[in-house]
DNA sequence: ATGGCAATGTTTCATTGA
């Protein structure tokens, strides 16, 4: 099966290209980031039509979240939000498809660090360390995928040095992103060999994309369970091109069947 | 080509993203 993320930064202008890549790519799980819409307003019909189901909790303007999940696969146990940390901000959802939890987040941006925004990325991400930990416990099978916010290393970044120590590179950051992977995950990109300079997002300005001048900062974690089952990790550049495009690519994964 | 964003609502500019 395929597992993917994808920050689709406005799923109402993206839903004719999400839609044509749920043809083109047919993955089984997916995890958007920043739909932006009210969930009287998700693309519910739209979505069925392309044969997922739809998950979701957003609001306007900003953030929001959604699992979809292909139609046959039988998914329970939705939850939404992180419940030990009270927050307006529409930025995890969690179900479990086909026996996978499945946890979908869309962590803080942090703005510029020292920021007030900054505090609040680090104080959500330390509620979602524990968040997870409690899923790892509970589920031998989680998924975590979604926009991060965080290069975790310095290959992440295409020029380390300008970017040192600025928000989503920045040590506490890089702490925070490893907490989760000390909980007990992996990043499943880094399981496989990868092309240099792979990255998940690129600014729309300044010819960021077609200079390579990117970001790796959307992930897919793995519990031990499911890095066992997994056979590929990669992160759909092309997605990038053409009219319209987010400012991030989709990642997925390939499981092959328990 | 020496270029220079996109989406949203508060809309003809300000805010946010990353």
């Amino acid at each position: 099966m395929i597992l993917a993320a994808w920050n689709v930064n406005s799923l109402n202008v993206r839903l004719p290209r999400l839609l044509a890549w749920l043809a083109a790519t047919k993955p089984d799980v997916v995890c958007l980031q920043e739909t932006k819409l009210e969930d009287h307003k998700f693309p519910v019909v739209d979505i069925a039509a392309a044969g997922y189901s739809a998950h979701f909790s957003g609001q306007r303007t900003y953030n929001g979240v959604a699992i979809l999940a292909r139609d046959g696969l039988e998914v329970t146990d939705v939850a939404t939000g992180i419940p030990s940390f009270a927050d307006e901000q529409k930025r995890v959802i969690a179900a479990t498809v086909a026996g996978i939890r499945v946890v979908d987040f869309y962590v803080p941006n942090g703005q510029s660090v020292g920021s007030d925004k900054y505090r609040y990325k680090l104080a959500w991400c330390a509620a979602a360390a524990d968040y997870l930990r409690g899923e790892l416990a509970r589920h031998a099978s989680v998924a975590v995928g979604g926009d991060f916010n965080v290069a975790p290393e310095d290959r992440d970044v295409h020029d380390p040095v300008l970017w040192e120590g600025q928000v989503l590179c920045s040590v506490p950051e890089r702490a925070a992103f490893a907490a989760f992977l000390e909980a007990g995950l992996a990043d499943s990109f880094r399981m496989f060999p990868q092309p240099p300079a792979t990255f998940s997002w690129w600014d729309y300005r300044m010819l960021a994309f077609p200079k390579n001048r990117g970001l790796r900062i959307d992930h897919i974690l793995l519990s031990p369970a499911l890095a066992a089952r997994c056979t590929a990790s990669r992160i759909e550049r092309n997605e990038r091109k053409g009219e319209k495009p987010s400012d991030h690519a989709p990642v997925l994964v390939e499981l092959r069947d328990a």
